[in-house]
DNA sequence: TGCGGCCATGACAACGTTGTCAAAGCGAGC
DNA sequence: GCTCGCTTTGACAACGTTGTCATGGCCGCA
């Protein structure tokens, strides 16, 4: 800048009002200046400005379990757009499963001066996530509640879901209904197996042996229903809890021999209108979730005192062909 | 800084050391440093340091058409993963189809001194393309050539993958092979399309009336068909040139009656082994095309006056079902 | 005891920017 | 002609940090 003030003969105070456009500027000053600016290529520093004012860095970050997965590429895109609409960028990290990484990206967004922390690693323990969530910086939880209930947080409604997938199921007519889950140490998957076990619970149906966890390729699927079937009475119709173990159910049986029992999957895939049969469906609305998330972080940042709130996002069910009555 | 050196009874110059680990400080006063940060609650202004250090900011920026997608999805996540290996973060935006958008993010993040960029909006035209490059930040596009070879870039090996996909088709005695492509704004489509022109030329097979764009969905994967139909003899086999046209060509092909062409799909569908048939697919290697990009990018910033590189990263053809021979 | 040298520490400036305040220029009105 | 007030401009400090250099104390050795 003191380059462009000395090119255009005028102090760096004037280029500074030139470009903020501030008043006061006479137009052949302000004409001086810019082809000062395109002749050096100059370029504000954002970092020194914010500095100087005082004022926030207009970024958020996020940090995520994974970014690969369609959820979560969903829910990133939707925190994206809205955070631009809000004039601010976006820095993302994934912590990979290794809480360490997830607390280590916290710190550095932290450091950079984050306008706020969206935080959604699935895998971090309470303990750590509470530990080392920085007290100075505003942040919501994203997909998974905090442990003391001191944090905003957004999440899906995953009892409900797993309601209107069991109540469907069983205005169907069924009776003896598994449920697979993905890892059990996502508190997502932890959630909704409880959620299957309240609502199975709820109409009076057994669940022994009918829950297995950690569902998370078509052998585990295999092993699970091979625990079922030895139960004696048949079960007839399965949940599972996420997309990750309804595509092992799906590869387990796929081009099997024999009667498929109904299927309902929590999470939306992509061409599940395109199976056979197609599947049915509970929904999670990932770009809801990250809008809702991004409007909490805003209202904290301006808050900051605002009691700690919890959004819960509906889930929708779609009834396709995988679920239909038993036999 | 100033509060924690009062706190501790030092001078900022101490405290400094002590939060950069640098030699010469007593193992007591240290100490008494350290108490002060962890009572005041301390942390490092990230933006001051690079500021004072002149050194990089330690970050990049990407710039995507769209984060939801898929494949978008899996580079982003190489992308932040290689990047951070290089022990920098990533600020991440979609240009949703503005090529402005694009081209404020690029600004946005120029001005915030990213040590560089990654480029991929598609749909962003070269003109606005070439003209917004900030000539002072390393930059790399991927999955997009530049107009004019100036900048360096990562391509998937479109015309090795539809040439992988037509060759496998003429080999199963297909003669007759329509092609169904995305929006032809995307320059991948047009690509991937003149690939498929090239590749029946190199075939001896015709193309008159049997290459269709912009089958974003089913309707206009129906009036392409429609258009092949007309066309006296029959069209037996149909390459998609994307998960989108691939998509809107097995929902509008989804339990028709009669005769299925043979289907190769370009970009891999993570159901794709369990549709009916499975689908032959030429996948991309998203992840690969990621840090393929970053590794670029960090040699570029390593050496600005290097030439200008292009980095073509495989397809793979993963034969399925959907492609037997005709009749 | 005196001197050189090392070690721990601090004062100060500077990174690039902008808010504050003062000064200079100029026209209008008396 | 003089003052008043407005507009345009610039000097300076400060944001939070760190590199440079100087200072003062201590130890070891002659």
């Amino acid at each position: 800048m003191v380059d462009v003030a000395r090119a255009a003969g005028t102090s760096q105070k004037t280029v500074s009002r030139v470009v903020n456009a501030e008043p006061g500027v006479t137009p052949e000053t302000a004409e001086r200046v810019q082809r000062a600016i395109a002749e050096l290529g100059f370029r504000r520093n954002d970092g020194a400005s914010h500095l100087r004012r005082g004022t926030s860095t207009a970024s958020l970050g996020l940090v995520l379990e994974d970014l690969a997965g369609p959820f979560y590429a969903a829910v990133t895109a939707a925190v994206e757009r809205r955070a631009r609409e809000h004039g601010h960028l976006l820095l993302t990290g994934s912590a990979d499963g290794d809480p360490g990484r997830a607390a280590r990206l916290v710190e550095a967004f932290a450091n950079r001066r984050v306008d706020g922390l969206l935080i959604a690693p699935n895998l971090v323990g309470d303990e750590v996530l509470t530990a080392h969530l920085p007290p100075d910086v505003p942040a919501v939880l994203l997909d998974r509640p905090s442990a003391d209930g001191s944090t905003d947080e957004v999440l899906s409604d995953n009892a409900g879901g797993i309601d209107a997938a069991v109540d469907h199921l069983v205005e169907r007519g069924h009776r003896r209904i598994a449920y697979l889950g993905d890892d059990d140490r996502y508190w997502t998957a932890r959630r909704r197996r409880d959620g299957f076990l309240a609502a199975c619970a709820r109409h009076g149906l057994p669940t022994d042996g009918l829950v297995a966890m950690n569902a998370r390729d078509p052998e585990a699927a295999a092993t699970a229903e091979a625990a079922w079937l030895a139960g004696g009475s048949p079960v007839t119709a399965v949940v599972t809890g996420n997309n990750v173990a309804s595509t092992a159910l799906l590869r387990h049986l796929h081009g099997r021999p024999g009667r498929r029992p109904a299927h309902v999957g929590f999470d939306e895939l992509d061409l599940a209108d395109l199976l056979d049969p197609p599947l049915t469906t509970v929904a999670q609305d990932a770009a809801g979730i990250g809008r809702a998330a991004v409007d909490l972080l805003f209202e904290r940042i301006a808050d900051p005192a605002l009691p700690p709130r919890r959004v819960v996002v509906p889930t929708r069910l779609t009834v396709r062909g995988s679920s239909p009555s038993p036999s």
